[in-house]
DNA sequence: GAGTGGTCTAGACCACACT
DNA sequence: GTGTGGTCTAGACCACTCC
């Protein structure tokens, strides 16, 4: 019956280790973690041992290699786009380009049924809500709402995120210790609501994308469920399939 | 000026060696590639580098390893759900399901600006133009619209779609020697035209997803533009952000 | 048991970044 | 030059499949 892996590489278990680390914060986003010498030593295994361990957390993006310099824990915070990971709307002409951030609201609530089974909470627990829309070239794009667990993000207040110049993952992994590593979408066409008509500055029942994500944290536990309402008259969403 | 690299490593040669062999069809669809200690030999490298070139290779779904039994050429046609690899709906309940096709037409045509870009054709090149419609339960939830260049699909009919018993792909590999490898999707969100809500049973104007999808072989090569009109009230499109 | 892919080791050398 | 990751080798042994 049981189906459970009945042999694990030592590469796994020192990915494993390494994994402890990082969720333990023992290396910190942007900062380097010790050599593959080092480690290996530490754990005494071979470097190619070490090497195969880093090379499936580098897969995953939860680290990032870099010849000559060292292993990088990765981070939402950089100077290139690697904050923007996720966003996957591109423009139908020109240039990729990044958005600006509008937040409309900031507010504590109860974990509805619907929230409660995809954020893991019990239902009613207490959760924050934002809203805010997404502008490219000084246009409406996105219309989101955020909803994240309250037991986490205690100090999250409309200031907070105002005063903070960055991606809002960036802000959750700097001052809530909280690191997205990857997340699940679900796309639908529906038609604009009054608010979203009004947010985005189309006409009702136009036709939107809703993009709903449940972001996960370390050990696959989920701590986001985003709803994200996209015109598409000058923008799409991107995905390659391979 | 020029960016090149400028350094190839003997691994990365000889998954170029790899490639033209399947590009070229040395193994087909489904056989197994000769095993790695026999690919050492033959290209007088270590067994170690030839892993490291079949590791990309498997990494890109092109080769397909299974301990104890060999490497083997990937295929549309297995009869686990590979066929599907490409398929991103799924049911807002239940579990997966896979649909069942009705062709509505097969025509000869002439490329447009759109799809000769698309497919890097000469305008007014003819192409082969597929309509359907995707079922899944009975209910119809996708009208995609597919060109292909006449020149690679000469002998493609209606009769020799309708005959054939797997999906397109699958036909495609197995008739006529094109294997898509990886594909790029653009999605977004239009009102139902007359046809669609015809086909599709559903109101004029209600929201579909629109996915327009290049698909492509060896060497980049696109050889497939289609767009699918989705049905998005029992259904989503799913995706993964990593 | 023979053959295949998968793991692990130890050591040599290359490419790159910093100082 | 020194230290980092990246490549390559040769060989031993493990896990899985099939005969």
């Amino acid at each position: 019956m049981d189906e459970g892996p009945r042999f694990s590489p030592l590469y796994r278990q020192i990915k494993e280790r390494l994994l402890a680390g990082l969720e333990a914060g023992e290396w910190k986003p942007g900062e380097s973690i010790p050599s593959e010498v080092d480690l290996a030593t530490r754990f005494k295994v071979s470097q190619g041992t070490v090497r195969k361990a880093i090379d499936e957390l580098a897969g995953e993006f939860l680290l990032v290699r870099r010849q000559g310099k060292g292993t990088f824990v990765a981070t939402h915070t950089d100077e290139d786009h690697s904050q923007y990971r996720f966003l996957r709307l591109r423009p139908q002409e020109g240039e990729q380009e990044y958005p600006a951030s509008r937040l409309l609201d900031c507010h504590r609530g109860r974990a509805s049924a619907e929230v409660a089974r995809m954020l893991e909470l019990r239902l009613g627990e207490g959760i924050v809500v934002l809203k805010r829309v997404l502008y490219f070239r000084e246009q409406p794009v996105v219309l989101d709402e955020i909803c994240l667990p309250g037991s986490i993000f205690k100090g999250l207040t409309a200031a907070r995120i105002n005063g903070y110049s960055g991606s809002l993952y960036s802000l959750f992994e700097t001052e809530f210790g909280t690191r997205m590593i990857r997340a699940d979408e679900r796309i639908r066409a529906v038609p604009a609501d009054g608010e979203a008509a009004d947010s985005l500055r189309v006409k009702e029942r136009t036709p939107l994308l809703c993009v709903e994500r449940v972001a996960y944290t370390y050990g696959d536990r989920p701590v986001e469920f985003r709803r994200g309402l996209y015109r598409t008259d000058e923008h799409f969403y991107a995905n390659k399939l391979a």
